[in-house]
DNA sequence: AACTTACCTGACCAAATGGTCAATTCTTGC
DNA sequence: GCAAGAATTGACCATTTGGTCAGGTAAGTT
């Protein structure tokens, strides 16, 4: 006999296959509404099951939402993996803009969802922001410092530069209705808008960093600027 | 007799002081609750009236809802005037990112409320985005295109980077919580934060555009990267 | 086949919500 | 000081919301 609790997940096919289907409906639902302007029914239609479904798995909504946003913070940490000790910075970088990248154009309802929760003051996850993600980013700025220590790169404030990389990665998830809309893409942005968008990523990261000649200039009349 | 309308500005003492007054508890509310979040019950309460009182005024959520965000969208649109031709570059564009990020610091809330009709897609502003929003964008790449074709800068993606120093200004609004708590700012950011962050922006953006010459590396060991 | 457990859901409920209204008080121009 | 319009608000209402529950059906185990 297995043991399947009422409220966690237990391990029955059709209970593993509906959550699975409402925690994805939920994601979309609490991307497009946040936490107080979703309702349980609105979800429960977009999963396609009646209300009374839904919280026969889930119990509340407030729970429901709460399972939505650890699967989205666990998703959150994978990706974050990334950076890791002696690398070569310029490509260390570049494949962790790319790594964000994918994940704002692939989840940007996850991406929705936490960004509601951040506007909202955070008041569920503010324990993760603290303590897993505080000593994700004064580790990866310590091996970012180290490689300014080491003359591999140009000093840079690490944590902002990390913070940027952030800000600018996830704008093309979070706020994709605006870029389309600013860019003409009547039917949201194509994989080629992420392209573009994480060269230019990238180069302004490589070039904060002093990984990327400058092009020269179209009228070479000037002095060279850098150092 | 001087003509008051019902739901426009009127010029009656009283009542343009308690516009403001709820318009300003409804940016708030707003902010922290996304439109079908926000009750109309919350914002008299922040705005310290009762509820009736709230829809003399305004009539219903919706129209409130769409005057704090006409409110914002002019704002934005007056804070935008900013850049113009032939100034010089550097400085025309850290004055942008200063002026953008007195904005975050002094007016998050309209930013958030901003912020969260374009993670729900935008249903009441798409005509801006498509339409001022659009205008603006490009002529301003233009001037930025033209200072390159000029000489008076590196080549960049133009219309990139001026969405790129939005998500880097803006998220020092919207997502204060998230960077606050990463750097362990218990009584939120202070204006130093602000100014530590404008100054990243600066640097990152300048040296995208190769208008800041890189501050030598630490151990001179290795070629100048720059052309 | 019998039995146990997981799964399903229509009908229902109390509370919250956006909005209305009539009665009353306050302002203001004359 | 008084008439006319502006402002105020408690009480009320229809609808929506999160959540419950009883009575059922399907699935697995022996």
């Amino acid at each position: 006999m297995q043991d399947i609790s009422t409220d966690g997940n237990g391990q029955g096919r059709i209970r593993q296959e509906n959550e699975k289907r409402i925690m994805k409906a939920a994601e979309k639902v609490f991307a497009q509404n946040g936490f107080r302007g979703a309702t349980t029914a609105s979800i429960a239609e977009e999963a396609g099951l009646p209300k009374a479904n839904i919280h026969y798995y889930f119990g509340t909504k407030a729970k429901l939402y709460r399972a939505v946003v650890d699967d989205i913070v666990a998703l959150w940490l994978s990706s974050f993996r990334e950076i890791t000790a002696n690398d070569d910075p310029a490509s260390t970088l570049a494949d962790y803009i790319r790594a964000k990248m994918d994940l704002s154009r692939t989840r940007p309802e996850a991406s929705r969802v936490f960004a509601n929760e951040l506007i909202r003051g955070a008041p569920r996850i503010k324990p993760y922001l603290e303590g897993d993600l505080k000593d994700w980013v004064e580790s990866k700025a310590a091996i970012l410092d180290m490689w300014v220590e080491q003359g591999k790169m140009a000093p840079v404030d690490s944590k902002r530069l990390i913070f940027h990389i952030w800000a600018m990665t996830q704008t093309w998830a979070d706020f994709e209705v605006q870029w389309a809309s600013v860019l003409g893409r009547q039917d949201g942005l194509q994989d080629a808008d992420f392209d573009k968008a994480t060269d230019a990523i990238i180069s302004t990261v490589l070039r904060t960093c002093g990984l990327l000649p400058l092009p020269s200039r179209r009228h070479a009349t000037e002095m060279p600027l850098t150092v």
